[in-house]
RNA sequence: GGAGGGGUUCCCGAGUGGCCAAAGGGGGCAGACUGUAAAUCUGCUGGCUCAGCCUUCGAAGGUUCGAAUCCUUCCCCCUCCA
């Protein structure tokens, strides 16, 4: 019955794949053959002034096929998942509004969950309450935390690992904001079904081994493109810090590090490697999970046309 | 040529007779993931016919009931003296 309802919906593209696995290029080529819009899924490009180590397409590509969903945040503020979902589908109504397709395209896996599968009414994150958490972690553990948590909300406390701050943090914070424990508000989470036909598919190498060397010859040559100055510029501002959101990219971190003098110019590129195959790993793990998903091989020569044609196939042409 | 220090499982590094397939860290692999997610966290990590067995601590011998740990010879690396 859903599948008959799904017929009508308009049709929408969802471009999945790990960091450095030809996304961006296969999208602009797309965007050359198709009626599709672009827009971004990527938690990093959101920055402004964060360009070269976010693997961002340069002025001329985003010229030609442009981008919808980056450049718009200062790296002094966040971004979230529940933003993102508003701000895409609005973006998605937009394009489809148009008479165009909205074409998906980025590596930030839980931003593709909560697009398709919705979140929970749930308080906004709240910096003050989070300072005090912080604070009051500092002076008698997370361990005391978790225990509190374990009293307020019983379930959350069984989920979340006593090691996992950030989520501790955010359990506790829901629940001092809304008096309400976060495992109550998930049960009373709705079923949001989105209003498109979701065509969704992934690239990435066959082989792990050809990622990790691209990965490797990628970072090198962002340093070469000046990654360092573009972090150094954030750097001598003053009111950034290594707990933002912005700062914990990968490469920024590291680069933010060699800057400050805890890490050596060979330290940073080889640890700014290692952080983005971790990451390439760790969407690796959302991907699987995925339902509904057409793989394809970054190194296919016919990788253009093989898609083409899956998507026609899908009705999308 | 002489004096000393060292070679440990993918890497770094602890271990100085049994409790050692060998601490810890890194890396790798697998997993979790609901307003920080390029984040945060968890597990595994010599092999096998897997409550046991086999191979491993530079190499080869030896001592011992038993050796990564002690002895002998050899190979390689580092520091210092000449």
């Amino acid at each position: 019955m859903r599948e008959i309802q799904t017929k009508n919906l308009p049709p929408a593209i969802l471009l999945m794949g790990p960091t450095a696995s030809g996304k961006t290029d296969l999208a602009v080529e797309l965007v050359r053959r198709l009626p599709v819009e672009i827009i971004s899924v990527d938690s990093a490009m959101v920055f402004r002034g964060m360009d070269i180590g976010t693997a961002k397409p340069d002025a001329q590509t985003l010229a030609e096929a442009p981008h919808r969903l980056i450049d718009f945040l200062d790296p002094a503020e966040a971004y979230s998942a529940a933003r993102f979902r508003e701000d895409a589908l609005q973006q998605m109504a937009e394009i489809t509004a148009a008479g165009k397709i909205p074409l998906l395209v980025g590596g930030t896996m839980l931003y593709y969950r909560a697009l398709q599968q919705g979140l929970a009414t749930l308080p906004e994150a709240d910096p003050e309450v989070r300072a005090r958490l912080e604070a009051e972690a500092k002076e008698k553990g997370w361990q005391a935390l978790h225990e509190r948590l374990a009293r307020v909300d019983p379930p959350s406390a069984e989920r979340i690992h006593p090691n996992d701050p950030q989520r501790l943090q955010r359990a506790l914070e829901v629940y001092e904001v809304s008096g309400q424990p976060l495992s109550e508000l998930w049960q009373q989470q709705q079923d949001n079904p989105l209003p498109y036909r979701l065509v969704k598919l992934v690239v990435a190498p066959d082989d792990r081994a050809d990622l990790h060397e691209r990965i490797a010859f990628r970072f090198k040559l962002m340093l070469q493109q000046g990654l360092v100055e573009e972090v150094e510029a954030l750097y001598r501002r003053g009111d950034l810090s290594p707990e933002l959101p912005s700062i914990r990219c990968v490469g920024y971190r590291q680069v933010w590090q060699y800057l400050a003098g805890e890490l050596s110019r060979e330290g940073m590129s080889e640890r700014g490697i290692v952080a983005t195959r971790q990451l390439a790993k760790r969407q690796f793990t959302w991907l699987r999970s995925e339902e509904n998903l057409r793989w394809f091989a970054t190194f296919d020569d016919r990788l253009v046309e093989k898609v083409l044609k899956f998507l026609d196939d899908n009705a999308i042409n």
